[in-house]
RNA sequence: GGGCGAAUAGCUCAGCUGGUUAGAGCGCCUGCCUUACACGCAGGAUGUCGGGGGUUCGAAUCCCUCUUCGCCCACCA
């Protein structure tokens, strides 16, 4: 407290030892029975594996300013951490560290490898939650979970138990979304489409006893080679008489039915389909009403099976691909290839095309947990930020399709399902603890070699990381929670997933309102991602500009449902304007707190009388900024809260006051106690109000006014409520027009290019009420802000001046002797005149529209006069003025 | 193929329910190392609010349409 402030914010030398000490005094951590309204956020869990990125610095800053605005508030302010265990990803990971050694998954083993994936994440895992803390997060870490957690573990379980007593889990053979590289089924979330410039293949296909052929069209021509039917619209006039016959398929020679099918569209390409039912979605279905063989062509890597004839086999999809088009063409069966735009499935972990495949596979029956959800939105219990989004999450509950939950992966929950070994037993154990014995016979049981979605444990956290299936008392206090902060990107894997958990497993949603913020991009607004190497590193920002600096940037560069634009390539533009804000923010404490020393008295024992127009206005300043600020911190409005603030701060606090009270402070003047009061009251305001964008700097200076006590937190002082009773709004009015009048002599100075150091004389014609006030206020002021030698009210001086004119009466003179240019300011004049005028005109068009007057609010009216007559008078004054220099037009 | 969003100063963006002489930060120009801050101070320039139509007394703001970008969803082979 006693060691003076070096002129330079360095955060670096400040931000480790202070999240330090935060977390020594557990300032963040939250009891089950402590006093106030809870207050509820749920991390995103990121992936176990996961450095920090610019994603993650915007998702996270906004949660922590949302939690420590509530925590100032008097909530009882949780933000609960933790880490997902990322089953594909982290597994991925693994294998390719693996591959490093030559060996695969396979080469080590199941249980070793799973070990290895342990070891793995007891070592580089959770890196993500440190880096978090430099950026200033104030979630509870004593709470931190971990997905695959003994505790979220036994939840899973439950759930799945839970799920599949009420028929709402079933196996079965599906077509699902498969990644060839990956070897694993995928939900279809995980498979992310992408529009593609592909090409469509018309191929030809005879009829069996060659009277006739017919042509199909397909985007994967290889798939032929297990096709089972070809199927046309059973209305389609040109194939009426074809269905019921059979066609000998190219290339195989397998004789394959025509059926006739509602699914097939007549219009699209020649309106006949070949139907591959162990391949594609549609062509499953298809097989199922016309009791199909489901024929898989190929093995989990995507080459071809042995199903296909032996030149075929062994080939790698696309490779066979381009084999089966030749052949075709060589057999003079392929019609034509066109280009074709399409949407394709990508792994949404490593990107290689997914091929539709037929497997055996658990589910989860989702339209009855779809129902309460969708209906939580309608009735708004639940509702999004921006509105919009809730637009899609009804589209997707609408819509919803079952959830494919098994993955072939070794890292993640394993199934709860165990088989009897016993031969013809067939005994099928779903249970929460592990059986030894099977229930039906006694044998020996397996458990099935599945593990589930990483999201089948991620969608339960905002009551398995309170305890639950344990009716704990966190899971009493702290469930249902608030508010979810995440990326849309993520709203139907894990949003839209807890909501419905939450509703299914506890009867409630688990959070009032979901804001979905936009997305990090570069400036050719791409997403910022490793492969491109367009990303920001917030750790690199932090360490060059401070976390406060990062945080700043992502609120105020932010608005509600847009994205946030950076440019990789330079830092500087981007993070300096938060840096330098910060900056200020320890100058104006450096500058404050140096004569804050002696003491300062509460502001509440400052008496009305002493306070100045400086004081009352400041004071005013400091209400209004407290109400408009508090407002846009409620509405989710960050960007507009933060600006408030800064203006507050920057333009109002230190561009103005700290200059009026100079001289109070300094000089052995009277009102220096009353300067301190009301100084070193709106700053602490100002800090507070700051605290949730900008928690380093803040808490570094407000432990330092007097009264706070070393053991005092910015982040539990309590938020600001309101008005000082003793500030009025006149003191706006009048502080305002002695701004103006300094604001004038200022441009004169500058128009004139009158020395810095010189001094002036001013010259107040007819000045308006408030001018009059503001002189009689704070004459000194006005004078040593404007470098004024002499300060009249009376009539305009013979000397030639400078000249502006103020409002509608007032007129502001410099007389500049020789330096002013008669000419120069003839047509500086006119050209304020003629601007007016135009307004004035305007003006009097509007106000004599029979249409307007008639129509309009009488208020709006009213107002429109009164601009009309200031512009007027201001018009006519300058008129004076150009007469009295003897400007000609 | 559906649904949605965006287009405002050189750049990144505000402008919430229609009435401001259209704003901020950065950048730019001029002058200042004024004892809190040059990461600063004072002053300044820059916009037919994407094009066209409409509603209205009044439109950056509401409606239609076009253009250009972007996002989400979709089993048309």
């Amino acid at each position: 407290m006693t060691e003076p402030l070096a002129p330079q914010y360095d955060p670096s030398a400040i931000e480790a030892p202070l999240y330090a000490w935060w977390q020594e005094r557990g300032f963040y951590h939250v009891d089950a029975n402590g006093a106030g309204e809870p207050y509820v956020i749920q991390i995103p869990p990121p992936n176990v594996t996961a450095v920090l990125h610019a994603g993650h610095g915007l998702n996270n800053t906004i949660q922590d300013v949302l939690i420590r605005f509530e925590r100032m508030r008097g909530r009882r302010a949780l933000w609960v951490p933790g880490t997902d265990h990322a089953g594909i990803a982290t597994q991925n990971v693994v294998e390719k560290l693996l591959a490093k050694e030559g060996l695969t998954r396979f080469d080590v083993g199941r249980e070793a490898f799973v070990e290895r994936v342990w070891s793995f994440v007891h070592e580089t895992g959770g890196q993500i939650l440190d880096q978090l803390k430099a950026l200033g997060a104030s979630c509870d870490w004593s709470r931190t979970y971990f997905t695959l957690d003994a505790d979220l573990s036994r939840a899973v379980r439950e759930v799945f138990v839970r799920l599949h007593e009420q028929g709402l889990i079933y196996r079965g053979k599906y077509i699902i979304n498969w990644c060839p590289r990956c070897l694993t089924a995928l939900s279809n979330e995980e498979a992310e489409k992408e529009e593609t410039e592909g090409r469509i293949w018309h191929l030809r296909y005879p009829l069996a006893d060659g009277s006739d052929s017919l042509v199909v069209a397909t985007t994967r021509p290889e798939t032929m080679l297990g096709d089972t039917a070809v199927a046309v619209h059973p209305d389609d006039p040109r194939y009426a008489g074809l269905i019921g016959k059979h066609l000998r398929l190219p290339l195989v020679g397998r004789l394959i039915p025509i059926i006739g099918d509602d699914a097939v569209d007549p219009a699209f390409g020649s309106g006949a389909v070949k139907v591959t039912p162990a391949h594609d979605q549609t062509d499953f279905e298809i097989g199922k009403r016309h009791d199909l063989e489901q024929l898989n062509i190929m093995t989990p890597d995507a080459h071809l099976n042995d199903a296909v004839p032996e030149r075929f086999q062994g080939l790698e999809r696309f490779e066979a691909r381009k084999r089966v088009v030749a052949e075709f063409e060589a057999e003079g069966r392929l019609v034509k290839v066109e280009p074709h735009r399409h949407a394709v499935g990508h792994c949404y972990r490593c990107g290689t095309v997914v091929e539709p495949r037929l497997s055996d596979q658990w589910f989860v029956r989702m339209q009855p947990l779809a129902a309460p959800a969708l209906a939580a939105y309608r009735d708004g219990r639940v509702s999004f930020i921006p509105e919009r989004q809730g637009d899609n999450y009804a589209n997707w509950m609408e819509n919803i399709r079952d959830w494919c939950i098994s993955r072939q992966l070794w890292w993640g929950h394993r199934i709860p399902v165990w088989y009897c070994d016993a031969e013809g037993c067939h005994t099928t154990i779903v249970a929460r603890e592990t059986p030894t014995r099977c229930t039906a016979c006694g044998g020996t049981v397996t458990q099935d070699e599945d593990v589930l979605d990483t999201w089948f444990s991620s969608w339960l956290v905002p009551f398995s990381s309170l305890g639950w299936p344990d009716e704990t008392e966190d899971l009493a206090a702290f469930y249902p929670g608030t508010t979810l902060v995440t990326a849309p990107e993520i709203l139907f894997f894990w949003v839209a997933r807890m909501i419905m958990a939450g509703l299914e497993f506890r009867g409630e949603v688990p959070f009032r309102t979901v804001y979905l913020h936009g997305t990090v991009r570069d400036t050719q607004h791409r997403k910022m991602s490793k492969s491109l190497g367009n990303g920001i590193d917030p750790l690199e920002v932090i360490e060059r500009f401070g976390a406060d600096a990062l945080r700043y940037t992502m609120v105020s560069g932010m608005a509600v449902g847009t994205d946030l634009i950076l440019d990789p390539a330079d830092l500087e533009s981007s993070f300096a304007p938060g840096r330098n804000f910060a900056n200020k923010l320890w100058n104006i404490g450096r500058f404050l707190l140096g004569h804050l020393e002696a003491g300062v008295a509460p502001i509440d024992t400052v008496a009305a009388v002493d306070l100045t127009l400086a004081d009352r206005w400041i004071l005013a300043r400091a209400s209004e900024m407290i109400t408009t600020a508090t407002q846009h911190y409620e509405r989710y409005r960050l960007n507009d809260a933060v600006a408030a603030v800064y203006h507050f701060l920057w333009s109002d606090l230190a561009d103005w006051y700290l200059e009026q009270v100079k001289p109070r402070l300094y000089g052995n003047v009277s009102g220096g106690e009353t300067a301190r009061a009301v100084a070193a009251h709106v700053f602490d305001i100002a800090l507070r109000m700051l605290h949730p964008v900008m928690p380093f700097v803040t808490e570094t200076l407000w432990k330092r006014l007097p009264g706070s006590g070393p053991d005092a937190t910015i982040s539990l002082a309590a938020w600001p409520v309101g008005a000082d009773g003793r500030a009025d709004a006149a003191a706006l009015g009048d502080f305002g027009a002695l701004q103006a009048l300094v604001g004038a002599v200022r441009v004169l100075r500058a128009e004139y290019a009158v020395g810095p150091g010189a001094m002036v004389n001013v010259t107040v014609v007819d000045p308006s009420e408030a001018v009059q006030r503001a002189i009689a206020a704070d004459a000194d002021t006005i004078r040593r802000l404007a470098k004024i030698e002499s300060l009249v009210v009376g009539a305009a001086p013979t000397e030639a001046g400078g000249t502006i004119v103020l409002d509608d009466r007032t007129t502001v003179i410099v007389p500049l002797g020789d330096l002013v240019d008669i000419e120069k300011e003839c047509a500086r004049l006119g050209g304020e005149a003629g601007k007016l005028e135009q307004l004035v005109s305007a003006q009097e068009a509007k106000l004599a529209n029979e249409n307007f007057v008639s129509r309009a609010p009488a208020a709006i009216i009213a107002k429109e006069r009164e601009k009309l007559d200031a512009w007027r008078a201001q018009s006519a004054t300058l008129r004076e003025k150009r007469a009295a220099l003897g400007c000609t037009d």
